[in-house]
DNA sequence: AAATAATACGAACGGTCGTGCTATTTTTGA
DNA sequence: TCAAAAATAGCACGACCGTTCGTATTATTT
């Protein structure tokens, strides 16, 4: 889940590890970071519950590996693909487009977002608080992609990157929102046009 | 918590069923419908498990009543004032003014939002139907206010009400992410622009 | 092959969970 | 005022929670 050197040879507690988050990943889709139980998680992965533990310390610590792990992947899945498209609207599309694949492939729930909900209204803590920055990295991603998108000459020159990161955002939790109770594709309908009015009335 | 007649004298188990529902509601604002404990509800509100147990038969009962409860008093919240103004834009807008409110005077998060991204990828139960019910139902208001812009003519007759109620629900889902993330005066500049925005965009 | 470290297990702890039961208290209607 | 009814408390249960500890097993290094 996590990424590890290619050059030396994972020991086997690593890979163990990795095993337990990728577990640990499927569960929280379904029943948040909060539902995440360790007794579950072992049973799901074929070992005992302290030997689960073993590898975290503490259930927080668990909780934020798995959200370090998840995120890390969100953003390869999304800029991997989208740094091969030229700079400007290409790759904003691309992010968004791969953006919007994202919570079909891994159905039923994104658990950033779901992270996202748990702890936005939460006491300050650990948890809370790397939600906080993993959504403001990736709100800054976003940001720049649309910056370069002005540079390039794309988008207008007087738009205003903040609100419309926040719009394609806006749209983002709108897909993840109605796919999770309506079905996916009308979901994705609206989104899909949606971004494209969007993006055509910021266009120069 | 839920709307009683005022004629008949509300017996006392009733009282005390919404002074519970209302500690609920305050405690399921930070731990979501699933964080909700008996125990912990009933020290909150000063009784004994078993009696606060009574009054529901069960936790999903307790959780499906607070659902009901919070639902109704939110459509109240923003229909009531809503039906005073004039049937079109005056009246959509009336409705997405008061719903943004509604997140930031029940400060720390919406119960209803929370519920739908705790349930929207669950497997099929009691919660998870009532929550799509009420999304259904707030949606289908949402589509008939857009409605009646178009019969009236504040909105140009080719509008795709699904397609306009999506964008404003998007929105308020960012406008609550924002908001419980980054600080909700910003979060509401962006919301208030983009409606602005939306809305003049379809304008006739 | 021996020594050492890493890894996993099993049992147990104190708590809390939801939920039944049975008393006891309080409210209600005649 | 008194009995019926409703409401609440008390207690116990089995299950699961996260966590700790001692021990056994397995990898890794010397």
């Amino acid at each position: 889940m996590t990424a590890t050197p290619a050059t030396a040879t994972p020991s086997k507690g690593a890979a163990t590890r990795e095993l337990i988050l990728d577990h640990a990943y499927q569960m929280a889709r379904r029943d948040g970071l909060e539902g995440l139980s360790i007794g579950a998680l072992a049973l799901a992965v074929g070992m005992s519950k302290s030997g689960v533990f073993a590898h975290f310390g503490s259930r927080e610590d668990l909780q934020l590996a798995l959200l370090d792990a998840v995120s890390t992947r969100f953003v390869e899945y999304i800029k991997l693909p989208a740094l091969k498209q030229p700079r400007g609207l290409k790759r904003l599309r691309a992010m968004v487009d791969r953006w919007a694949q994202w919570g079909h492939i891994h159905q039923h729930g994104c658990v950033l977002l779901s992270a996202a909900v748990e702890y936005d209204g939460r006491a300050d803590g650990p948890l809370r608080e790397r939600v906080l920055k993993q959504q403001t990295d990736w709100r800054n991603e976003l940001k720049r992609a649309i910056t370069l998108c002005i540079d390039v000459g794309d988008l207008k020159k007087d738009t205003d990157a903040d609100q419309l990161a926040f719009e394609i955002y806006a749209l983002m939790l709108g897909l993840h929102h109605d796919a999770g109770l309506f079905g996916y594709e009308e979901a994705n309908r609206h989104t899909t046009a949606a971004i494209n009015r969007l993006l055509t009335s910021y266009q120069s």
